[in-house]
RNA sequence: GUGAAUGUAGCUCAGUUGGUUAGAGCACUAGGUUGUGGUCCUAGGGGUCGCGGGUUCGAAUCCCGUCAUUCACCCCA
């Protein structure tokens, strides 16, 4: 009987596991490069951390369980609950800032589709302890960094950059009650994704004066530096709401002076889902033909302490493997990725295989990759499968291999061959071969 | 959770108005070109036509159900 996976995860054969282990060290190289460090946790916790935090939505998607003690569980469906956790645990014992990566494995309950599966890799990059803008913008230009890494150009992804203080100063001027803010923050979120009309109506079921549901559609759609300037004008007079808009002009002129300007953008309608942001939220907005988020983040000022932490701010953002391959694939910038050897070495003769053995065990304990074929077969058959191995070169052993001690070299690439003796060949057995065919 | 589309070999698909042993390309395996490669040639393995039921002399093809996948909504990585 045959059994099939389990709805939404996938099976890495060799050919998937190379692009996945590709895209986690492409995490890691970034990560290091601006001097982040790795952690881990639990692949699953107590339900309750997702409760205290997560909002309803994550908490509705949770593949959880109970132990035999009748303790609940859930598989962790997002990091950033477990890096406060740690965080708040050993709060005054680590040295700040906090800087740090990880790639982990999450499930989340959903209906898989394009982009979203149930179990993928997410890597999350946090900034913690540092209530300066500062960490905002040096995680946005992370995410750009690595964008920009797999040769994604703006053409291909825009950061979206809003703040949360902006939009609760906004709503605060015009009198929006605090129990309506989750409403038009999900209102303002998906602005976007409607027509005007249709923005209208959601905002017309709400419940609001004529006067707010003007305001809403004026900040609604202020994108880029006038429609900073626009929302400015509008907090004329409230001088700690002009204030939120100050520190966010100057996240973006750090991103101006980190070189990355031309990638980001203010944009009124990205709010974000997740109920613990409270500052600078963003997310990488992918173009062409994929239009959906490809990375999100945000400043989250309350979440250690909620934790039982001391209060400390904190900043980060996520992306998953299974966006970064759906961008790529979009734009046709996947890596090619084939298996590779440094050496295959060939028999011209069955008579000297066990010479055959003999080199691949003295190269391959000289740390050199090696292979060789199984069968005994003609010249042309071994190369062929030299080739189809991906081999960077090869080595024929002649039948009179026994008198000479030498080795025909013969490079894949470039189809050049010498005569090398075997002494030469393991003192260096990337040396240069001689130009002469 | 709501709505829609699709389900033929490992993959991409053909399969005429229902008609005999269901095909192609790629991939895979073996062999040939008789001592130097990713070309070419030949052969082979592999399919309960998603599954179950119905209509019919006869169903991959029509009908119903079911499951799965994909897409959209919601939300999100």
């Amino acid at each position: 009987m045959k059994i099939a996976g389990p709805k939404g995860t996938r099976d890495f054969y060799p050919e998937q596991m190379a692009l996945r282990n590709w895209i986690v060290q492409r995490w890691t190289e970034i990560s290091r490069r601006h001097g982040f460090v790795e952690y881990d946790g639990p692949i699953f916790e107590r339900l309750d951390l997702y409760r205290i935090k997560s909002g309803d939505e994550i908490v509705s998607q949770l593949f959880h369980f109970e132990d035999r003690g009748g303790r609940e569980f859930a598989i962790r469906p997002e990091m950033t609950p477990t890096l406060a956790r740690m965080v708040a645990a050993k709060a005054n014992a680590l040295p700040k800032p906090i800087r740090w990566f990880s790639a982990p494995r999450l499930c989340r309950a959903e209906k898989p589709q394009r982009g979203r599966l149930r179990e993928f890799f997410q890597w999350n990059i946090d900034i913690v302890g540092v209530e300066s803008e500062l960490a905002d913008a040096e995680c946005i230009f992370v995410a750009v960094d690595f964008f920009r890494s797999l040769e994604l150009t703006p053409e291909h992804v825009v950061m979206r950059i809003n703040s949360r203080a902006v939009v609760a100063a906004l709503l605060h001027n015009i009198a929006i009650p605090d129990d309506k803010l989750t409403g038009v923050f999900a209102a303002l979120d998906k602005r976007d994704k409607l027509s005007a009309e249709a923005f209208a109506e959601v905002l017309g079921e709400m419940d609001l004066s004529e006067k707010q549901r003007e305001a809403l559609i004026a900040m609604g759609e202020a994108k880029g530096p006038e429609g900073l300037d626009r929302i400015e004008s509008m907090l004329a007079g409230d001088e700690s709401g002009q204030a939120t808009v100050t520190q966010l002009r100057q996240v973006f002129a750090h991103l101006a002076a980190f070189g990355v300007a031309e990638y980001c953008a203010y944009d009124m309608g990205v709010v974000r889902g997740l109920a613990y942001y409270t500052g600078t939220v963003f997310e990488g907005f992918g173009q062409g033909g994929l239009q959906r988020a490809v990375c999100g983040g945000g400043r989250y000022d309350e979440l250690v302490s909620q934790l039982g932490g001391p209060s400390m701010g904190g900043v980060g953002f996520a992306t998953s493997d299974v966006v970064v391959e759906d961008l790529l694939a979009e734009f046709e910038l996947l890596p090619e990725l084939k298996a590779t050897a440094d050496y295959f070495v060939i028999d011209a003769d069955a008579s000297v295989f066990p010479q055959v053995l003999e080199l691949v065990g003295r190269l391959r304990h000289a740390g050199v990759d090696a292979a060789f074929s199984y069968q005994r077969q003609g010249v042309g058959k071994q190369f062929k499968q030299a080739a189809s191995r991906g081999a960077r070169r090869v080595a024929v052993i002649e039948p009179d291999f026994a008198r000479t001690q030498t080795l025909n070299i013969k490079d894949m690439a470039s189809g050049t061959q010498a005569s090398i003796p075997l002494a030469a060949l393991i003192d260096d057995p990337f040396m240069e071969l001689p130009t002469t065919s």
